[in-house]
RNA sequence: CGCGGGAUGGAGCAGUAGCAGCUCGCCGGGCUCAUAAUCCGGAGGUCGGGGGUGCAAAUCCCCCUCCCGCAACCA
């Protein structure tokens, strides 16, 4: 049972400034401001964390490329994120840059803990190791084996060169059967259960130290204990989970971090997450998250989203199309929470308007003209005859496609009462007991109604607020259409 | 034997042991409060293939076929 009065900290992972926010970090984004506004809405302490990761050589290279300086360049892109956030209609409590001043001290202050951390085995945490990798003289940077093609940089058309460098190692393996015992009696808890087991499988697989630094690469923040090399990006962009709640200004941070964690992400980022992160922050002496929830990818028609294959869908087209709540919907109740999903305009089309257009705003329209035509607006709510408990239980084991699953039936209970209970003939009869039967029926209804604004509010909050605002009115008279069809 | 996910009526998907469900589409009917919305009924599936365990399997075990992600520092 949780404690339901530990503040919550709430994040997202901060995106990677190179490149445009996309549907995958909508999603992430939207996911982690249902359950923020769900909890909100629940009166708990909640704060929610996103923001932008702006080192590496990667960030370098687009800025290079755009002609302006990294600093520039990821100023304007976080000015793009944020835009992006603010047009999903997520109400984050902080945007943190990687670049912020406040995030450079909090990550110096962490790097230092770190070069001073002992492992369990009484060890260094941290170690001078070497480097080996492709190395390409154009590029200026290592190439993965991956990025290679046939041997060669497939942008320069050389063949890289074998290098080695100095520099620094965290010793990770010290403190992996630590995490894989919190894992595996889920003091860390890690969603769904897919994602655990992917997880576990790492563990099986063997994972290796990894370097915490870069000699090479410029744009990145300098190591404290030796200025000739930058941190690593991840080890830069991990603690602004820390930093983003006023980690290396005092004990402030620990309000929050003492609470419970939830950090969302995408599954291709689950393995930093879920060993890298926790084992770090093992070595520096902070608690390690409650809970990690990843998701999958989506692809659209069958195929990855590629520009090549120009099936990309912006988060921007959606919402033009569909608006923030329509988008907000259509991209949450795509698939099971966890899962990969397959996303088509063409059956976000048809999802928008059978759920949302005929469906939610169908009944609230009719709904409310009714109370209006047949009560003069006036009626006292009840009790919602179907309450929709578990649709919140849902929301807080992170499945946000049953608990959407579970309001919908409620609409569909909702349109076949009224249809069974035919408010228009008891209208036209005038003797008391269809008058009763009516008025009774009807404040149900309503209440009905009400209890559906209210659950969809943490997915939808212009359309939640909207159907709030219209049943609490003095005289309720008919809403104006909540999601116009389209085509 | 690298890891993992998937294959369910025309389309898209739920469903991890107990008479196979949902949405869209299609056919027929009802209603008129409503955003040509809504409600009822119907057609349509041997749940990728084969074998096994169970009183009972889409659901557990084994084998096979086909798709898709990820694979040591890619952030």
């Amino acid at each position: 049972m949780r404690n339901f009065r530990v503040p919550l900290l709430i994040t997202t992972p901060i995106y990677y400034a190179n490149a445009a926010p996309h549907l995958g970090s909508a999603y992430t984004t939207i996911a982690a401001d249902v359950l923020a506004r769900h909890w909100r809405n629940q009166k708990r302490r909640v704060f929610s964390l996103t923001g932008t990761d702006e080192h590496g050589q990667k960030v370098a290279d687009a800025a290079k490329q755009a002609g302006v300086d990294p600093q520039a360049f990821v100023d304007q892109q976080a000015k793009v994120f944020k835009t992006a956030f603010q047009g999903l209609n997520v109400g984050f409590d902080r945007f943190i840059r990687t670049t912020e001043p406040d995030h450079l001290k909090g990550v110096e202050f962490f790097l230092n803990q770190l070069k001073k951390a002992q492992t369990p085995k009484k060890r260094p945490a941290i170690y001078k190791g070497i480097y080996q990798g492709w190395y390409c003289q154009g590029c200026e940077k290592f190439l993965t084996e991956k990025e290679l093609v046939e041997g060669k940089c497939p942008l320069h058309q050389t063949a890289p060169q074998y290098l080695t460098e100095e520099n620094y190692f965290f010793r990770l393996s010290d403190y992996l059967p630590q995490i894989r015992k919190a894992i595996s009696q889920n003091k860390l808890k890690i969603f769904p259960s897919t994602a655990r087991q992917e997880t576990l499988g790492y563990f099986k697989q063997g994972v290796q130290d990894f370097s915490i630094s870069r000699q090479k690469v410029d744009w990145g923040v300098p190591l404290p204990f030796d200025k000739r090399q930058t941190a690593y990006v991840w080890v830069d962009a991990l603690p602004n989970y820390l930093t983003g709640v006023g980690y290396g200004q005092g004990r402030r941070y620990r309000n929050w971090w003492r609470g419970e964690v939830v950090h969302f992400m995408a599954r291709d980022i689950l393995k930093f997450h879920a060993i890298y992160w926790p084992a770090l922050l093992l070595a520096v002496g902070e608690p390690m998250p409650y809970t990690i929830v990843a998701h999958g990818f989506f692809t659209v028609e069958g195929k990855k989203m590629s520009k090549s294959l120009g099936n990309v869908i912006l988060p921007k087209e959606a919402i033009a199309k569909f608006g923030v709540d329509g988008t907000r919907y259509l991209l949450l109740s795509a698939c099971p929470f966890g899962q990969d999903g397959d996303l088509s305009m063409v059956r976000f089309l048809e999802k928008y308007n059978a759920d949302l257009a005929n469906g939610l705003g169908n009944l609230a329209s009719r709904t409310t003209n009714m109370l209006e035509r047949y009560l003069v607006g006036r009626v006292s709510l009840g009790q919602p005859p179907k309450p929709l408990l578990r649709a919140n239980q849902h929301i807080e084991n992170f499945d946000f496609f049953r608990a959407l699953q579970e309001i919908w039936k409620t609409i569909t209970w909702a349109n076949q009462a009224i249809d069974k209970v035919q408010p228009w003939e008891l209208a036209k009869k005038q003797d008391k007991t269809s008058q009763a039967k009516l008025k009774k029926f009807l404040s149900e209804l309503a209440a009905q109604l009400l209890e559906i604004a209210k659950a969809i509010k943490p997915f939808m909050p212009e359309a939640g607020k909207r159907i709030e605002a219209s049943l609490h009115a003095e005289s309720i008279k008919k809403i104006p259409p909540l999601f116009i069809r389209a085509v």
